[in-house]
DNA sequence: TCCTAAACGAGACGGTACGTCATGTCTTGTC
DNA sequence: GACAAGACATGACGTACCGTCTCGTTTAGGA
């Protein structure tokens, strides 16, 4: 954590990290192996097993070693401007290489692992859906959301279409399908008031 | 399919897949081996491999043999109530024992497998995709549904904030939480209209 | 044992004992690793393990396998002269190169590995004695030997002095020593008695 | 061996050459490690490395700074009952627990590693070597041994034969066992002369 | 009723990776 | 400066499965 940098242990901790994105990306995490990351990173297996506990340990704690460009929230008073683009940011890094392969193994590793389901919530669904709701909770005080919107299903709704997108059907996320998302999630899919004249 | 009953081929068949079931149940579909499969259910490996390319393959088709009841979209005019009864009954089958475990376990398969991937689709996605459309499609021409509701974000919009509960948050899915994602999901999360003379 | 030579079994355990046998001369036994046999045999170490249960015992094997020219007893009607051809027979073949290291080895090995031990005694040891008995007792009922002797006694009296050289002292054999220990064994180390008129 | 008693350094020698010995006696040599001594002797294995160049070198030291009763002959005047006596204490000490074992992992060791050989043979079987061609000669002299005899066969007519019966043999030695091959050395096993009236 | 060809169980086989252990060298910080 | 603690690269261990491949042995069906 607090490691000195160039100390050895830091030194070997983060050419293991580096080694394990490089052959991940290269072939994919379900062939990637603890054995072939040692040898390449010219570090002894037991190093890597001193550390992470499992592969999917070590492959998350390498990912986020990335410290991607933080996906904050802009604010341009816009809800739904904002939503869209921090949207499609979040969509362009997660969806499409070269982190998005690596992202979905990461989350079909925590279905099988507990430690790595917790450590993902923890330390990367967890502050997103913060600042997620963060960013609405204002917009709604400003009248620009429903008041009756329970904040918390926020992720579900505003996320949840799209990995099912990715995950379950399988299909490429335009920038056009998320627009048109977003803009049914607003809107609703119940039936629509006739528009008043004060609408 | 068309097995002829009776056939040595058939026992075998069923037998492999009936020890599959039982040993995913036992040990998890991680852990699962064809070696274990096939001793247990003293067949030859070769027997599994001649049928199934793949553990997940063989999974799948368990899974799939096992002609859960099938879920049927109820139709009573009221297209939220339907929808609320539906998705309960899928929320009940899928994410909870017997089932739920294992068919997590195809999903998370489905991410590794592109053939798994495929066969999901095929018999279990499509179909269940192609009902919720047409029942959809019938409430939106009685006037239920907004009309500019497109049809084919449907499974997203209403399955994917569960998927995204169950695989990303890994939160139980209550009654009660799935009334509220629906409700949320119709009256959309946008500001409301003030209400009208006619509303 | 009755391996109908050609099966696939019979011609796994050749190759892996004759390359079990060439490593050995190579590195030593102590350098010698189950894992290499398998590596240059190019075969499993499954196959490896399936068969012996350690080391000790593949390297037994590998020795015995080579039905080293049969150590037998020659018979010209002079026991000394019969005793020294053998033992010189022995020495050559058993404590110099090729076979000298490796029978030392195997010594060695029977000495940690209880298996090794009684392998070794049953299947090499134990015939030896057999026939040096069957031949002292001969030439004791012949007039040969002292009608004392204790036949029990004589692996541990003539073949224990070469031992010694060899694994504690560390000398080499030289054939002249040999004879010199044969004879003093026959003559014994008492004081003589005076020659008689009858001598 | 002159350590000032009370330093640091005698203090880690002596603490490490213990604990080797107990752990030597609890698993056994072959599974015994360097890692575990330090472990248990709460020394470091640089601390072990310092001093030992090998497992074999530390556990020789270990045995030998025992200081074990030293095997001294007694001169009764009678060579064959001496003989008996000593070698009767020397297998009561080298062949039995609690230090046999040990011995005879030494013995092994000397196999394998040459250094290990050269200081047992120059700090064990040298001395004891000496000895016994002491008393022997002195017996020579006084013609209780064939004047034939060589004396630099005395260990290896003497000793070997229990070495055999002991490592290859495997078979635990007797008191009357030992008095029996002792018996057989003196007499010779070669026919005897038949008692003249002078005998 | 026999014959033949496929399906089968059993499991050997060459591989790859696992997670553990001990080696001997090295670094760090304490006494 | 000796020390304990232990990190480190290395290399072997013995195990588990993989997917392919013989083996004989059922087991049907057609001759």
């Amino acid at each position: 954590m607090a490691d000195k940098r160039g100390s050895r242990v830091a030194d070997r901790t983060d050419a293991i990290m580096r080694t394990t994105l490089e052959l991940g990306q290269e072939v994919g995490y379900a062939k990637l192996s603890i054995e072939a990351v040692a040898a390449r990173a010219g570090a002894g297996k037991h190093t890597i097993y001193r550390r992470w506990p499992s592969k999917g340990a070590l492959f998350l704690d390498s990912l986020l070693s990335l410290n991607e460009p933080e996906l904050n929230y802009p604010d341009t008073g816009d809800i739904e401007a904002d939503l869209r683009e921090q949207i499609h940011a979040a969509v362009d890094l997660l969806s499409k290489p070269p982190l998005g392969p690596l992202y979905q193994a990461v989350l079909v590793e925590a279905q099988q692992d507990p430690q790595v389901a917790e450590a993902l919530n923890e330390r990367f669904i967890g502050p997103q859906e913060e600042k997620t709701i963060a960013r609405l909770r204002k917009a709604r005080d400003q009248g620009q959301l429903s008041s009756d919107f329970d904040l918390s299903l926020a992720m579900a709704l505003l996320s949840g279409p799209f990995y099912f997108q990715v995950l379950i059907a399988r299909q490429p996320l335009t920038r056009e399908y998320v627009d048109r998302v977003i803009e049914a999630v607003f809107a609703g899919i119940g039936p629509k008031a006739p528009p008043t004249a004060g609408g």
